[in-house]
DNA sequence: TTGCCTTATTGACGCAGGTCAACGCCCGCG
DNA sequence: CGCGGGCGTTGACCTGCGTCAATAAGGCAA
């Protein structure tokens, strides 16, 4: 019997091809059009392409591969890697819906990280040069596009803040905190989710041991933090994960 | 008796008050003009601010200020770190010269970190929001100026990728490569240089303790891929280093 | 449903790197 | 030129997490 009731879905609600444009969209305040006004989002209505659903473990875009598009999650959940010279994969991010992905490969017009479906997601694609046109066109767009990769910086460095010296613990801890805030931001639950990714993942992006990450969630759970089922989540006391994420 | 000739100076070969123009720059070819022509330099120079040097130890901007403009290295090196919740810092980057920094402030106005020189620098202020007018104009800056954010991400998830696996080895060799490279693009030796950060800062910026650098670098020195006498290293070895970094 | 295979958990043990401590050597200052 | 304080090195010891191994628990196919 499962105990936490699975409320964690991004219903795609629309009908259509897909999805008919960025105004219908539930996520447009979190994504590209947060900043822009009707009309303008009109235009960048006009470039996005949305295609077929991926299937989980399909790729969206590979490492080295050229670089065309940058991507929104519409609905599911996606991980960027990287594969280090010696063959390693290494876990960059998470995206979930309303999150752009693919900002990484402009700088040579290659990828620089390769990304796959953790479940069924769909995503819309926004082909970068045309993105850079309506940017010139569109200032709010321009800024809006500068903030988003500027955040992404951001992250990846309190990413490796996190990694430089934390506990596993603390690395297990923040990422949780970090998942629930983005599905606050979702307007999902905070507190009762799904992880859809493996241990196996969360190790890799943590920088840690399938082991030591159950381990984690097996000190965690008898502490009375957090509720482990699986991959159902339920976290009791947010504030001591606040404490323990510290960094 | 120093037996390794430091080599390692930018000189700022020009006159005037801390230097005439873009155009004349040493380090345009690495830095902000590098998509440019001849006219378009001329207005970007316009934009630019040329202000007295910094002394070392002397904060460039601090974390959380208000965020108003990026930053080229002129001359010297500069760290970059952030602190944590807890009190710690953490290092997230050196810049050197015809490198940008404080793109991380863009996301929220905010500095999302705090710069400081580590030696006598000088820097190039861009306003911000002039770069973001002149961008939307200039298709070339637009670009590169994306493709300066994108770098910078790609290489934190390098940093990342080094962070969550590699042997205190590896991220000590991935540094001394790192530098090496980056030396070699501004026609420094590559093989002969002074670091100019103590080893207390190599430490926290590769999630290690000083003794633990400090270690590595009498291994390798060891191993006859490195010699080592206070700041001034020269590789001996640099496929044997490559080879070390990895990942 | 049954069975198989992937994913997760738990335990025992070892080691890379952290911690603590002592010492020596730069380098800046008087 | 000599003194002092920070920076770097080295050694001895300790510990958190990785490694290896065994078992359990999902989940998908037929």
């Amino acid at each position: 019997m499962k105990l936490i009731v699975d409320r964690n879905e991004d219903v795609p609600a629309a009908p259509s091809p897909y999805q008919a444009s960025c105004s219908t969209c539930r996520l447009s305040s979190l994504c590209l059009p947060l900043a822009l006004e009707g009309a303008e989002i009109d235009v960048l209505d006009r470039i996005v392409q949305r295609s077929k659903p991926l299937q989980k473990g399909q790729h969206l875009y590979r490492e080295s591969e050229h670089f065309q598009s940058v991507f929104a999650v519409r609905s599911g959940t996606l991980k960027a890697y990287r594969t280090t010279d010696s063959g390693r994969e290494q876990v960059t991010g998470f995206y979930f819906p309303g999150e752009i992905l693919g900002m990484d490969g402009i700088g040579n017009n290659r990828h620089a990280s390769s990304a796959r479906a953790l479940e069924t997601a769909a995503v819309c694609e926004i082909p970068f040069t045309a993105l850079e046109t309506l940017s010139a066109k569109m200032p709010h767009l321009q800024r809006h596009f500068f903030q988003l990769m500027s955040r992404e910086i951001a992250e990846d460095q309190q990413l490796i803040t996190l990694l430089s010296k934390s506990s596993a613990d603390a690395r297990v801890a923040a990422l949780l905190v970090s998942i629930s805030t983005r599905n606050a931001r979702r307007q999902l639950s905070a507190i009762r989710f799904r992880l859809s990714m493996s241990r196996v993942d969360i190790g890799n992006y943590l920088g840690l041991t399938v082991e030591t990450v159950s381990r984690v969630f097996s000190r965690m759970q008898k502490l009375g933090v957090l509720r482990v089922e699986n991959k159902e989540i339920e976290i009791l006391d947010r504030d001591a994960l606040v404490e323990m994420a510290d960094a």
